[in-house]
DNA sequence: CGGCGAATTGACGGACGTCAACTGCTGTGG
DNA sequence: CCACAGCAGTTGACGTCCGTCAATTCGCCG
């Protein structure tokens, strides 16, 4: 493993605060593995054994039920997941599925127990990394139970903006399939809403996006800082730059 | 505070792994209050101070937004709550209020956050408890994204029933329109759904609840463990034996 | 006895899912 | 180099689920 990525995960909050010793101690039976897009690390129901480390790429969170399926989380870099079910040593309630090429770091979750019960540090990092993912999805069940579906978009978009920079004009940051997904709605659904949001100022060409009148979509969206959070759940630089080019302006076609 | 409630707290998986030291010490500048139905602990928003620990009686876990409410989850004796909060020393993202007369415990956050960096058994039990949060908060988003209201409604008559012992007949543990918001539906849509789970062998008789055919409701609900906890999530008897007496047999009325 | 709130029921409308057709881009192979 | 298949995205038609408004019943409590 470079040590430039072991860096990485040395300046994660959960591991910066371990001793070199202890740090050394959990990684030293890791992997670090690439993966290409599409590949399925952990299906629900499956015994885990590690703690995953997304160090680049993107992974989808996702849950499935009677042949119906849904996105709980999108990961981008630097992002930990599935610690709650190392931590208790049990099964993955959640499949987890590279969208990109990814790298993924993978640890032992019996050495991360046992440094847990000799670091207290780390032990409260860990609570602290769990409270805040416990905290996303007490938003996640409100923006889900709360708030129609073009009202989550709204506020989707805006969080988007804000941490794209604020610029009028951003790219969304995955497929339009996707995230009707993560929103709670069908592809078809989201394609509607696009659409329906138009009267509110956002012009949408291809996976850009322009805010064009940001008072008249907060007025719909009603942001909420118990809901929305519009700083990154963890040490998450964005992912890499979308890509540029798109067609030239394709508004809606005149009918 | 009587020595009676000091144990049933002392056997928490929380607090049973302290030393008799550090348990003294948290739980001395501690409050044990007996609140009235309808009185609201803690408002959205609100800075925390104090983690909670329901003794007797019941809480609910809300959230608004625009007017709109729902209920992300009901506790019964003996739950902690707010627990992410304390450890982040962040605002709540919930309110929480007595639905019954309730005794509850409130300890010094700042203490508890002072006796996890001294006791690692204590951090560790503390990032078990919280992952065992994060994974109810993830069935419960599960349970929301993929599956409708009647699949949820028939899903929970199951718990219910499993909780209380697998008898065919039991007691709602709650009044209807709370129910409704913990389903994520109106009081209306839900007397909708009883009505229309008749077909699958449930009788309604006010709280009282009779599953006369579980295979075919089974083959409605399709209860999944990676989404229905059966068992209760925290050391948590049910609350006390619910009314008995009800007017006979209010069948559907013949119309 | 009278008022209040929970629960139920009906009528109606809007939001959302499903099915199907169509477009345009992309990668593949003849 | 082009033909083709495959997939993302869009749009329309239609049906279902669910929320809203209103009226009514019933038990509870003052």
């Amino acid at each position: 493993m470079r040590s430039a990525d072991l860096d990485r995960v040395r300046s994660l909050p959960l591991f910066s605060v371990m001793s070199d010793e202890l740090f050394k101690t959990v990684t030293s039976g890791a992997f670090l593995q690439k993966f290409p897009a599409g590949t399925t690390l952990l299906t629900e129901g499956d015994a885990v054994d590690f703690l995953y480390v997304l160090l680049d790429g993107g992974v989808e969170l996702g849950a499935t039920w009677n042949d119906k399926e849904t996105t709980l989380a999108v990961l981008r870099p630097v992002s930990t997941f599935i610690l709650a079910a190392v931590v208790l040593e049990a099964d993955a309630l959640m499949s987890a599925q590279t969208i990109e090429r990814s790298d993924i770091l993978m640890l032992s979750g019996e050495a991360l127990r046992r440094a847990m019960k000799e670091d207290t540090a780390l032990a409260c990092a860990v609570a602290q990394e769990l409270s805040g993912c416990y905290r996303g999805l007490v938003r996640a069940i409100k923006n889900q139970k709360l708030r129609g579906g073009l009202e989550r978009l709204a506020n989707y978009l805006i969080t988007q903006k804000v941490r794209q920079g604020g610029g009028e004009t951003f790219t969304l940051p995955h497929e339009k399939r996707l995230l009707a997904s993560v929103l709670g709605m069908t592809p078809e659904n989201l394609s509607r809403a696009f659409a329906a949001i138009a009267d509110y100022g956002v012009v949408i060409n291809g996976p850009q996006v322009t805010i064009a009148r940001p008072a008249v979509l907060e007025r719909l969206a009603k942001p909420d800082p118990l809901i929305d959070n519009h700083t990154l759940p963890t040490t998450a630089p964005i992912g890499k730059a979308q890509r540029e080019r798109w067609p030239t302006a394709q508004t809606r076609s005149p009918s």
